[in-house]
DNA sequence: AGCACGCCGACT
DNA sequence: GTCGGCGTGCTC
């Protein structure tokens, strides 16, 4: 067909094309402030509130707008508001062909509203057509959207592409079973021994919103102390929601629910189930035939009905942040639909983030923790083996490991499953020196130098190559590579102990659990299996990993993965030992001894704030070509107190590697630039950042630069 | 992103 | 006159 316009192509058909310019012109020239719906067709409409409001589910910042479309009367009682849609959405002036307006392609949308007017001055195109007439944008659900995109910098129809799992017409059509009852509240059982455990469950279940930081203790019994925490919500006739890192924890939820409450009173929402039935524990979850959700993260967003509490689980694991654009976090997440709710908050875990002190040191959610008797009853002995212990222990020279750390696997093994926590395979492997284990650093900018082929070195941060190292410390030449030697060193634990099994638990194939038999169990971070009983001991060879590592949450995360690892051993009075291998004079490490990963969160939070760092202010990282993060920052109509950090060179991707969101394709040179904000002004942040993003999206303007809220990787 | 509009120079 | 080049701006 033709390219022409509609004047001289739509010959043959209702309306004369002439006719067609007229209108169009006398509407322009009119200017109508309030337009009563007209389509080009001139086909019935609605008799009440014939224009829609609609979202059209196109990602890009610039059209993160609504728009009008007149409601013909056969669409009339399926065009509801929360319904999915399709729209004709295209640009300029529509061809007219065979009587119908063809503007741009038929695109996916939802209405939003029902309105007895529109305020576009133009005539209005019709709906093409409702999907189906299931609700599935609720005003709650729309406006967490609108939160999250606003908090994130990001376009609601992205947030929504997260929030609302895609249609299946099977699972639509089956009917939610109907809503049970809500059960009787729940004894407080474990919640005993926490100071306010008890309470917290009484709030919860008598209509109240507690808030609480909740610092678990060691063992298996938090996933029935979460499963009482929801008992509890349902058994005030609200709903709950619980998101957790992984698989494996929700199903630890599942399993205690079930065993609280029956099957039938809470939906699982993970990304392994298929689309339909994926779709259909969401729908029942809308539908309110569900009370209460467990899942991984995309269950954030889970549309539970007269929600009362909302609750995460172990928050700094990163898989607690969103993939996809803008990058959503869990917590924040939740602690939007707190707000917005008004319902009861529960972030716990056996370690702690600084984002969780923070919520506890600004008051606004109380600590819900043990006394350190029990804490101290509950926690494993935890030994440390330092540089000098290993410089003065003979024996550690020539076997590459610590005396302490054979005798508590050896003595370990006597009662039990023995836990080996080794690096994660795929960390590139940091090198310190052969003579006295100081880690090797970049003379430029001190940061870790890595091993790039056979004998080449490189800087990690800066990406300086190096020859001719020599240590600071001893003068002396060699070096070993730390994490391929804690591999090796586990291979030959396992040789020194030929009778007893050795399991592997890793990113390949992770165990769930393992027996109370005496085993040696070699696992990377996160991937532990729970031991029948616990562990007798664990041994720690992840600290190097953690010393070389250029993140601001460096330290946090270290003692994240080993109080991961160690609260699955026994309790000290039932002779559980952790051995950590690791410097005693880091912060992380005497958080550890102590077991206390509050207090180190705390004096954590407090070095940022002195730092200007996140959380205490807000971060941006606006990332792209040189040239391209420059004319961005030049454009951007930043808050007066904003603050640009850099920009600087993005280290360069290396080919073959993974490459995350926001970082360069392999080859390119990229920069960064860092910006922030005081506290109080990440609203404002955002929103200068978004409109700056928007009005170059709308100009065309060449490269995209890459804006992420909250980046992971600073410092 | 598409895609139509419009304002300017060569051509039947 | 009118065809078509690309620069600009809109999408209900």
């Amino acid at each position: 067909m033709s390219s022409e316009n509609g004047q001289r192509d739509g010959g043959a058909q209702d309306a004369p094309p002439e006719q067609l310019a007229l209108i169009r012109d006398s509407v322009r020239k009119a200017k109508v402030p309030r337009a009563k719906p007209r389509t080009w067709r001139g086909a019935a409409l609605a008799k009440d509130l014939p224009v829609a409001r609609v979202l059209v589910d196109k990602g890009v910042l610039h059209l993160d707008r609504y728009f009008d479309y007149a409601v013909p009367e056969e669409l009339d009682a399926d065009a509801q508001p929360g319904v999915r849609v399709r729209v004709r959405f295209g640009a300029g002036r529509h061809r007219v062909r065979e009587g119908r307006r063809e503007g741009g392609g038929l695109i996916d949308g939802f209405l939003v509203e029902r309105l007895a007017e529109s305020d576009y001055p133009g005539p209005l195109a019709a709906l093409a057509q409702v999907v189906s007439p299931e609700p599935v944008l609720d005003g709650e659900l729309l406006g967490l959207a609108r939160a999250v995109a606003d908090r994130y910098a990001g376009s609601l129809a992205d947030v929504l592409q997260l929030a609302v799992p895609p249609r299946n017409a099977r699972a639509e059509k089956r009917p939610s079973p109907a809503p049970l009852p809500p059960p009787p509240a729940p004894l407080p059982g474990s919640w005993e021994r926490y100071e306010q455990g008890p309470a917290f469950l009484e709030a919860l279940a008598s209509n109240g919103a507690p808030r609480a930081v909740w610092s678990a203790l060691p063992g298996p019994e938090w996933s029935e102390e979460l499963a009482r925490a929801v008992a509890a919500t349902l058994a005030s006739g609200r709903g709950a929601l619980a998101v957790l890192p992984d698989g494996r924890a929700v199903a630890r939820a599942d399993a205690a629910l079930t065993a609280l409450l029956g099957e039938g009173r809470h939906a699982v929402l993970t990304a392994d189930a298929g689309p339909e039935k994926r779709y259909a524990q969401w729908l029942a979850v809308r539908r309110g035939s569900v009370r209460a959700v467990i899942g991984t993260r995309a269950a954030m967003f889970a549309p539970v009905r007269d929600l009362g509490l909302v609750a995460v689980w172990d928050d700094g694991d990163d898989s607690h942040s969103e993939q996809h654009a803008p990058q959503p976090h869990a917590r924040e997440v939740l602690l939007l639909r707190a707000a917005q709710d008004r319902c009861a908050f529960l972030l716990g875990g056996w370690s702690c983030t600084v984002e969780a002190a923070q919520l506890v040191e600004t008051g606004w959610a109380r600590p819900l923790v043990a006394t350190r008797e029990r804490v101290r009853a509950a926690a494993p002995l935890v030994r440390t083996v330092g540089d000098q212990d290993l410089a003065r222990d003979e024996a550690a020279r020539a076997a590459r490991l610590p005396t302490l750390a054979w005798q508590a696997v050896r003595e370990g093994l006597r009662h039990g499953p023995v836990l080996v926590q080794v690096p994660r395979r795929g960390y590139v492997p940091r090198m310190a020196c052969a003579g006295c284990r100081a880690p090797a650093r970049c003379r430029h900018c001190s940061g870790p130098l890595e091993a790039q082929g056979s004998d080449d070195l490189r800087c990690g941060w800066c990406g300086r190559g190096e020859s001719g190292w020599h240590c600071p410390e001893c003068g002396g030449f060699r070096l070993r590579a730390q994490v391929v030697g804690a591999r090796r060193t586990a291979e030959e634990l396992g040789r020194a102990f030929p009778a007893v099994p050795v399991r592997t638990s890793g990113r390949e194939h992770v165990l769930d659990t393992v027996p109370g038999t005496p085993a040696l169990v070699v696992s990377t971070p996160g991937a532990e299996p729970v031991a029948e009983g616990g562990y007798a001991a664990a041994l720690l060879l992840d600290g190097w990993a953690m010393v070389g590592r250029p993140d601001l949450r460096s330290g946090e995360d270290a003692l994240r993965r080993w109080i991961g690892a160690a609260a699955l051993v026994r309790p000290q009075p039932a002779g559980g030992t952790v051995v950590v291998v690791a410097e005693p004079t880091l912060r992380p490490v005497q958080a550890l001894v102590r077991w206390d990963p509050a207090g180190h969160a705390v004096r954590e939070l407090a070095e940022r704030a002195e730092l200007g760092f996140p959380p205490v202010s807000r971060m941006a990282a606006v990332s792209g070509p040189g040239e391209t993060v420059a004319g961005f920052l030049r454009a951007v109509d930043l808050p007066a107190r904003a603050e640009i950090l850099g920009p600087v060179p993005l280290p360069v991707t290396a080919a073959g590697r993974p490459r995350r969101p926001g970082a360069p394709p392999p080859g390119e040179q990229w920069d960064r630039a860092l910006v922030r904000v005081p506290p109080g002004h990440g609203a404002a942040l955002a929103t200068a950042l978004k409109a700056a993003q928007a009005a170059r999206m709308a100009k065309g303007g060449g490269d995209p630069v890459w804006v992420r809220i909250d980046p992971l990787d600073i410092g």
